[in-house]
DNA sequence: CCTGCTCAATAAGATATGCTAATGGAGGCG
DNA sequence: CGCCTCCATTAGCATATCTTATTGAGCAGG
């Protein structure tokens, strides 16, 4: 295969038809260029020039080739062009893992100021199981993911967020919203709806209704916030929903009320974690930053 | 500018995601791969590639580039491939410089034979005033000359094809045809019609008319044989027209009838001309056996 | 006809590049 | 804990590539 240098050569000789112009050109000497046109040809097979007393002319095989030679090295120059603009500032795109359970909910406005400060930047949330997601962090089938502590993956940059209040919803005709004030003894007996049971929000509400002595609804596994605020609103049972869904347009209490103990302090941990061998790694961290500031500017959120 | 082997090693790489598998594909060693992808990733300025322990993981800005690494060696794949074909064979442009007074009638049945035995050759034909043809021809502007003796150019093969009578046509109801047998001084007096000055036709013609005693017609001076057939049939003039126009389908004799002293022996020596040092001279020599042969085969023409 | 000019080819040597072989080091896995 | 996989590094060597200096061919002008 021909040398890009050689491509670079031929193009500029058969434009100038001059060696000594052309090495000057191409920032060499004539007896260089003379002799990677050589070695050129010989290895092509072929002469692509034919020398004239007033200098270098193409020959009818020559004529031909040119063309195509010049899109090798138009093609080279493209990448180049690309890689330094995408070297000038972070560019491609990000596959972003991220739970159900909160990245539909606070996501788009980062994007939105991603896609400001970036606007080469593409990111591809893809939502899934966080467990599931951290191996495939680790594998380096994504870039970043935004799920709940704890992030166990090995090697990983996990850096937390914030916390996050988890609030207890109830149907709106729900005996509980009948009394000023709850104790943990309200809710004992009663049945509260999950997520898939590999979310580790699973976990957390069995550890939450332990306490409480209440029971976990095992014949439904809900997959979005969404679905379980809807079963909740039609009085399937109670729910626990993280402090920034509520607040988000998809949540709201518009089906479900708010109803806790007086003393109701769960929280859960939010946290970002990528790869720290990533090249992008300086980005991923500032992308957490975002995260955790617009987390903070939607509710008065603790920092960990 | 990267090298045309690190855009392979980066393709590659992408493609395998394991250094000594892509190093196998490339023929060459893991640590050849290893060292010309960081002085890949050194030039442009950025990681191409994350390392992870399975093995070699494309970062989002070497995702967003490898489609153009993939462009560029197709570019130079196909500049290889079409190399390959060119050197099997002639093939490319013929810059072909012809006499108005022989191309038309001749080269059609020469392009044929040539676009059979070389489908990939092409011929660009391009008629014109021999002399000037002569300067393009040793300038590199032209690849090969047909045209009338003499042929001047410095360092020029010329090669004699054939020599071709020229007959003089009258109008069909000119006195001429009326006598059975024509003498010199039948056409003293008579005028004849030319091309343009600067064809060798030209010169020959006025040496013609001097020794018959005729004179030219200053005031007109063709551009075609065609021209000339016409003008004669409408009784303008006399004029001297090549056998092989005569015999040829644009030529014939509906419109002009031949009319020549006894001893009429006037010839025109063609010849094709091409610069020796140029890459296709065998082939030009070959052309130039075509053309000869053509000519004799619808005249019975003398070799020079 | 000789001389000088232009332009390409060649020679020789310095340098840079590209490769191999051998080794080191980090992480995963039984 | 040791082995295995995979990449990085190093040293050494062959070759490619460039530079300077020179030669040679063709043309123009005196």
């Amino acid at each position: 295969m021909p040398t890009l240098r050689q491509f670079e050569i031929f193009v500029k000789l058969a434009e100038t038809g001059n060696m000594g112009e052309a090495a000057g050109g191409l920032g060499l000497t004539q007896p260089a260029l003379s002799q990677q046109l050589r070695a050129l040809e010989d290895r092509l097979g072929l002469r692509l020039f034919e020398r004239v007393p007033k200098g270098m002319q193409l020959t009818p095989a020559g004529r031909d080739l040119v063309a195509g030679a010049r899109s090798v090295i138009a093609a080279a120059r493209d990448f180049r062009d690309a890689a330094d603009h995408v070297a000038a500032k972070p560019a491609g795109s990000i596959r972003f893992g991220v739970s159900p359970t909160i990245g539909p909910y606070l996501l788009p406005a980062v994007i939105k100021i991603l896609h400001e400060r970036y606007p080469d930047l593409r990111l591809f949330m893809r939502e899934g199981i966080p467990t599931a997601q951290h191996a495939a962090l680790a594998a380096g089938e994504l870039d970043m993911v935004l799920s709940p502590l704890p992030i166990a993956g090995r090697g990983l940059q996990v850096e937390p967020l914030f916390r996050e209040p988890l609030r207890i919803v109830a149907p709106p005709d729900d005996p509980l919203h009948d009394k000023t004030s709850l104790v943990h003894e309200d809710f004992r007996g009663r049945t509260f709806l999950t997520l898939d049971h590999r979310h580790h929000y699973h976990r957390q509400l069995m550890d939450i209704c332990d306490k409480l002595g209440a029971s976990v609804l095992s014949d439904y596994e809900g997959t979005s916030l969404d679905a379980l605020q809807q079963m909740v609103g039609s009085g399937v049972g109670l729910a626990i929903l993280p402090e920034l869904y509520i607040r988000s347009d998809a949540g709201g209490l518009d089906m479900v009320r708010i109803a806790e103990p007086d003393d109701w302090t769960e929280y859960r941990s939010l946290a970002a974690a990528w790869r720290p061998s990533a090249a992008y790694a300086d980005l991923y961290a500032e992308v957490a930053q975002i995260i955790a500031d617009e987390a903070r500017k939607r509710a008065r959120l603790q920092l960990i």
